[in-house]
DNA sequence: TCAGTGACCAGAC
DNA sequence: CGTCTGGCCACTG
């Protein structure tokens, strides 16, 4: 399987307005253990055009601001689509309980067929 | 070849 | 609550 390519996929299906977690993207792409390479392929762009600002950590943490042109970047993408930020525990995050992307079994099982449309 | 480092995280305690 | 561990893997010196 090609992971960044099914990461590519993934990150384009977060609804707008809501966030996705590293770990979620990886669960979504087949590989539950893999969190770390989602945020190193937002990172070096192995993915495509993907809306990155909508990726944060499992406390909902915006630990990839330094990767945007300003580290005010994604707060500012976020806040742009409704999303609310918040200063906590020292750092930017969002309230995922609120604005967490809940994915359905339905978006899981479609993914998965996509996957295996593509051959990745 | 090898050890260290990341936009990470669930589970164990 | 907090801290630790192991799993993941591309890249770097």
């Amino acid at each position: 399987m090609d992971f960044y390519q099914r990461a590519g996929i993934v990150c384009r299906k977060i609804p707008r307005g809501r966030a996705a977690t590293y770990g979620q993207i990886a669960l979504l792409c087949g590989r539950p253990r893999n969190a770390r390479q989602v945020g190193y392929a937002l990172n070096r762009g192995k993915v495509g055009e993907v809306p990155a600002h909508r990726v944060v950590n499992a406390k909902g943490q915006l630990t990839g601001a330094a990767a945007f042109e300003t580290f005010e970047m994604q707060k500012l993408l976020l806040e742009g689509e409704g999303i609310e930020v918040n200063f906590r525990e020292g750092a930017w995050q969002v309230d995922l309980k609120k604005y967490g992307w809940q994915h359905t079994l339905q978006e899981a099982l479609e993914l998965e067929r996509e996957f295996r449309e593509r051959g990745i």
